[in-house]
DNA sequence: CGTGTAAGGAATTCTGACACG
DNA sequence: CGTGTAAGGAATTCTGACACG
């Protein structure tokens, strides 16, 4: 489920090339919870492939007028939604194996 | 054949981390020729993840005493092989199809 | 040949804040 | 709420060069 989009090693003003996006959005956005870079020894952010591709999702919906609070709403559901589907298959592939403790 | 891992993102003293290497070692190879990070528009050097896996071997040759010369050989050589093969493939491709013009 | 280092400048990144709204 | 901007400092990156070997 992770790979080499997930690592995280491009900086702030890289990811301002990829994405169009001002430094000061990409900041806020992790203020508001909605990105998670991780820092370099001395504080400098890193972000991954994935992390680009959520930004822009981000940027078309703050297009679209949705509100941080909104977007991360809807980020949340959707995991949430994963995690049922996960939980889904585990208990069919526990029920055919008879495998409940 | 390109992908994600291709694409030039990562600055230098990322690449550093990631591999262990000085800024001064990855400089000089690419002084020798052996690897092609591209440029921002302000001169930044900017490595791919294939970069990266490139300058690990780099440096594993160079712990064997391999020159940088000699290196550089031996991917022209590595390059050689894989476009003989590809033409080989190409060629049974083009033969079975008639596609010879 | 391969790599360290000091040098000086230019560009990057960071944080906290004021501004507008 | 979301984003721009000026502020000041700290860390990054770059090039050309001297050094050793």
């Amino acid at each position: 489920m992770s790979s080499i989009k997930d690592k995280k090693v491009i900086t702030i003003g890289i990811v301002t090339e990829l994405t169009g996006l001002s430094e000061r959005k990409i900041r806020y956005y992790e203020e508001r919870g909605l990105v998670f870079p991780e820092r370099t020894e001395r504080g400098t952010r890193k972000y991954s492939f994935s992390d680009v591709e959520l930004l822009l999702e981000i940027a078309d919906k703050r297009e679209d007028g949705v509100q941080t609070y909104e977007i991360k709403q809807d980020f949340s559901n959707k995991k949430k939604k994963e995690d049922y589907r996960d939980e889904m298959l585990r208990g069919q592939f526990n029920a055919h194996f008879n495998l409940r403790k």
